[in-house]
DNA sequence: CGCCTATGATTTACGACGCT
DNA sequence: AAGCGTCGTAAATCATAGGC
């Protein structure tokens, strides 16, 4: 019955996946962070800046990145490896 | 299973709170009609008066609390649009960088 | 094309802390 | 002390994007 909810009001709902680049930025710092995945306002500021997205949409990447990782560590390890080797990689470049 | 260490209690309670003694209220799924008044009287005043609150409260067959943290809840959806709508503005048509 | 998963956004419910 | 305020968040859920 009230799953009618959708239909009229969600139409604001229109989203595009950001792009690879910004995936890219946001998953470095989750990751490169893992012991502690909660920037600071500040570091938002810089991550949505980087990124061409708002904080508010930074906000809701790691709150969804860190209940995804929580639920699927396993698989997420394979990324955090990933981007833990790509780190390294930079380091002696 | 949670972060090793993180801000010391931001998660840790939400973790495993259920060893004090008390359960998490399940996310319930209110209906369109709840929703409806709520926004209705949200519209009329953004704070809950006590007695109106439970009149709500009442009237829609939901706790005093659900009702209190609902208007929470709005009211920082209202500021989020409010500044999001503001900054709409200051840049029309301006890129970021 | 439809089905399915990935992903970004929104919605309830709290804990921490503030102020009165 | 009680009690409601904001802030930041967890977790569930929604709605669409995108791959096949």
């Amino acid at each position: 019955v009230m799953i009618l909810r959708s239909r009229f009001l969600d139409a604001r709902r229109k989203r595009r996946n950001f792009s690879k680049q910004a995936s890219e930025i946001l998953n470095e710092y989750f990751y490169s962070h893992l012991s502690n995945p909660y920037p600071s306002e500040e570091a938002k500021e810089e991550l949505a800046r980087k990124c061409g997205i708002t904080v508010s949409q930074v906000s809701n990447w790691f709150g969804n990145k860190r209940i995804r990782y929580k639920k699927n560590i396993g698989k997420a390890q394979e990324e955090a490896n990933l981007y833990a080797a790509k780190k390294a990689a930079a380091a002696f470049a | 299973m949670l972060y090793p260490r993180l801000p010391a209690d931001l998660v840790g309670c939400a973790a495993q709170h259920t060893l004090l003694g008390k359960t998490r209220r399940p996310r319930t799924a209110f209906t369109s009609q709840q929703l409806l008044e709520l926004e209705k009287q949200f519209r009329q005043n953004k704070y809950l008066s006590r007695p109106k609150r439970f009149e709500v409260a009442t009237s829609l067959m939901l706790t005093e609390t659900q009702v209190k943290i609902w208007f929470q809840n709005r009211r920082m959806k209202w500021k989020r649009s409010k500044k999001a709508q503001h900054e709409a503005r200051g840049n029309n048509g301006a890129a970021v960088g």
